[in-house]
DNA sequence: TTACTTATAGTAAATTTGACTACAAGGTAA
DNA sequence: TTACCTTGTAGTCAAATTTACTATAAGTAA
């Protein structure tokens, strides 16, 4: 092969397969493909595809995603190798998945390359999915339900400024499971976490809530010192 | 290719590495095999080699760390994938992380396959690591010490039956930090989860210590009740 | 016997959690 | 205007947990 011909090439045993997680209106979403070509031709399946053999991992699955359904800037973390020995139908695929949890409003799907189509699906009905792909999602759901408890990652799902009733509502939809809120406002403020911006809600018809921002840089400073963020 | 040669044949861009921490004496350790062939002849390396088209991931991982180092029956589970571009000096390599947590004393070393010799380090004390495995240690200690504040791992690497001592000595040392005996005690005796047998110590020359054990059925009880381990 | 080591029980303050109550601050409708 | 929604925010209080200790028991060894 000449350098040209490698670098296009691709790693015939090795895919990525992307889990992302979008949350409205209180439910959370997954993003499906819809193969347009192919042998799966028609069915719906987690946006994925071939590693090229000059290109690193995670760029792959940036660039899959972007392909596939048109998102783009994305941080995309490694979930975990599935590499059952018959989970795809021709041959020996190992995929890797990756998963990210996004905000619905602040992409438009644009369904391309081998994707006939990228559609938002309620977890509660998501249709029959190509390949292992019902076990990847399952994985993930188990694996984001408990990083949410853990890590900070549910910020992503809100709006730059956020009252604290909306992040409330945030953790009762990921973790399925009602929250006191005078109790649950006082573990985040304890936690020196939010910054309290001079503003307050607008547009509501009832008293207007205070907003609050999450600052990384925060966070960052209070992990260090050994913080660590549990819910 | 003929049925039989495809079986044998390896995926050659997909590799299998097992970082297998023992411990002895209040220390962790790492097992390293020295290469005893190929590119990397003479280096030291974590235990790692091809996955074969019609094997199992798991599989996988098995065989190879019974081959190199004559462990066997060892609960490995997966880690995560490394796969940046150059991390293999040939060829686009990705590997697969696998790790376990044992106990020195139950397994004989024996270097095989194309393993010139096998043997523990202290994690303090590693020699220079080939390919990325540096990195791959680093993420998997990590791991490790995250994971045995949240799963009942630890009681692998003790006796059968044990003190208290010894398991609060483990986990001193597992997380690098002190901890307080009588609120150790309390807290552990609290889950439920350890079983007091009905012998002491014996051969010491001071107060005997009650003697427990951990049992995994147990365990899963409690689990399955919504109990989580923590430390 | 005394000193020393480790085991094990207990205690008490501080903190955290969980279930509530109360009141404030708006908007809406009679 | 007033009564009454809805949601925000503060506070209370008992229970449970954590933390930092002290005290005593049980054995070994000089």
């Amino acid at each position: 092969m000449t350098p040209s011909t490698i670098s296009d090439s691709i790693i015939d045993a090795l895919s990525i397969d992307c889990l992302i997680f979008g949350f409205k209106k209180s439910e959370l979403d997954i993003l499906l493909v819809q193969h347009g070509e192919g042998i799966s031709k028609g069915r719906w399946a987690l946006p994925g595809g071939w590693i090229k053999y000059n290109e690193g991992m995670d760029e792959a699955a940036t660039r899959i995603l972007r392909d596939l359904t048109g998102i783009s800037n994305v941080y995309l973390e490694q979930l975990e190798a599935f590499g059952n020995v018959d989970r795809y139908p021709t041959k020996r695929v190992i995929t890797i998945a990756y998963y990210a949890l996004i905000k619905h409003e602040d992409y438009t799907l644009q369904a391309g390359f081998t994707a006939a189509d990228a559609k938002w699906f309620k977890i509660s009905d998501v249709p029959e999915l190509a390949y292992d792909h019902a076990k990847i999602l399952k994985q993930g759901l188990a694996y984001l339900k408990h990083k949410v408890r853990h890590e900070p990652i549910g910020f992503n799902l809100l709006p730059k400024k956020f009252t604290l009733l909306q992040l409330q509502e945030l953790y009762e939809a990921l973790l399925g499971q009602k929250l006191d809120k005078p109790n649950f406002r006082r573990k985040l403020m304890k936690m020196n976490l939010l910054v309290a911006c001079k503003e307050k809600q607008t547009d509501v018809s009832h008293r207007a809530a205070n907003l609050y921002r999450f600052d990384k840089k925060i966070y960052d400073r209070l992990t260090e010192k050994g913080f660590t963020f549990e819910l």
